[in-house]
DNA sequence: CGGTACATTGAATAATATCAATCATTGTGG
DNA sequence: CCACAATGATTGATATTATTCAATGTACCG
């Protein structure tokens, strides 16, 4: 699930030093600049960077942000620092969140015409887009980026399965615990044979992604804390106090990850 | 949806004319063959072919079969001929469906120590299996077949999104309604204002697929009857008589495919 | 120190699942 | 070709689950 760190410091180290100062500074509103950072030699070839430094298009965002990219085409997002939802949109103002992205994450994004889907911060942001065909085509040219870009894919496609999995068999309790046990492998900080969270979205958030109500998220919460499972601190503090319980709660197959 | 066709029939065509007489004839149980056909010239270059061909395991399945393919190792499934499910396991012997492919349609199937998938046959089926790292690492020397491969997962992403909307949003009756209009554009044909469709799947695929029962699906079924949106005639011949009216009921927004 | 948005809890409602029975379709053997 | 068994689909009654509606409580921001 790790695979794309490399790719993911790649452009990073491409695209922040000049980006960084100059809109991450003071993010009043979501910003759109040409990077021109000089090339950082790293493991792909000179040109690719060159012309990876090219496309890129910083943008900082502030949290709450909406439409944090360009819609009109699709788009290639990498998450320097913070963290975004991706969201989708049904009838009738209904929203699912398709999912929740962290530092060094990358991100399909389809153009609005195709699908009904946006990019919002959860917090500040730094993010770095790219327009997808261009990316696409820059990748052809070096086998390590398009071998990166492959694998984001199929570990995204992955991802997606797995929350359909969720969505289509589990229970809410199930789902709940599903998602605590995704957000700890990706952003908890371990503890004891636990994990601490800090949960960047609502409650709300957490609902939209895994088909709950909030009202049916928050009792969830209260009855695995009163299973002992887990213990809460103010709105966004979670400390998972028995991951392998907690697995076991969340319907994994015994022997999966 | 398409574009994958070219690199479709470009395959169908390297590997098929061995394979279907050396063992589709006689289809008893599941065969794997080493397919040895000659290469037929097509768009991409001839020495992607060659080693194509050499890559290319021919499997034949009857229906019903399940683990079509070989579980050690993350595959590339081409159907060429038939229709299969891809199903994931939960706990307790609960199974998703994560989607239906027919012919032409591409499918990344997983190992089984990732996640636990399985391809099943719906009816007496042609299908072209590679080894997945095997396929990409030739992918990346041709730029047409790279380019169709990558096509195909954004493809299949945004069809599992689509289906992650539909299981953590939509009503039951929605679900019915998307399922159905999914099938119509993948399998219908043309009839009237909407398709005929002959579903080659049982109402539990169905309702494993959409995250229903098989009495939800068929209360459904029978309610879309009822509004006049559809006529079914036998388990599986199903009659779409208004496209755009069933289309509005799968909650759609407004303006989209 | 409020005020506002968010979260939690409770009671009532609506949706879907479950259990049970009947009906239809398909395939098989006489 | 038909009867019949077996599987799958439909329909009905009930149970369960999650949602909705409503009220209260709590955290976070100026």
């Amino acid at each position: 699930m790790t695979e794309i760190n490399d790719v993911a410091s790649l452009i990073i180290q491409i695209s922040l030093m000049h980006a960084k100062q100059s809109a991450a500074a003071s993010p009043t509103s979501i910003v759109f600049t040409g990077a021109t950072a000089p090339v950082a030699s790293l493991g792909a070839n000179e040109a690719t960077h060159l012309r990876l430094q090219a496309l890129t298009r910083y943008v900082g965002a502030r949290s709450g942000d909406s439409r944090v990219t360009d819609n009109s085409a699709s788009q290639v997002v990498l998450v320097v620092e913070g963290a975004v939802k991706l969201i989708a949109s049904a009838s009738a103002g209904r929203t699912q969140v398709m999912g929740f992205y962290f530092k060094d994450d990358f991100i399909y994004v389809p153009a609005r015409e195709t699908h009904a889907y946006n990019l919002c911060a959860l917090k500040d942001c730094e993010l770095v887009a790219f327009p997808a065909t261009e990316f696409i085509r820059l990748a052809q040219s070096d086998k390590t980026l398009n071998n990166n870009f492959l694998s984001h894919l199929l570990c995204a496609l992955s991802r997606c399965r797995e929350k359909s999995l969720a969505l289509g068999q589990k229970t809410a309790r199930e789902r709940v615990a599903t998602f605590l046990v995704s957000m700890a492998e990706r952003i908890g900080a371990p503890f004891s044979n636990g994990a601490l969270l800090d949960l960047p979205m609502s409650r709300r958030d957490i609902g939209d992604n895994i088909g709950l109500t909030i009202e049916t998220v928050s009792r969830q919460m209260t009855e695995l804390r009163n299973a002992g499972l887990v213990s809460t601190s103010g709105r966004s503090q979670v400390k998972i106090l028995d991951l392998a319980a907690l697995k076991q709660e969340a319907g994994h197959l015994p022997g999966l990850s």
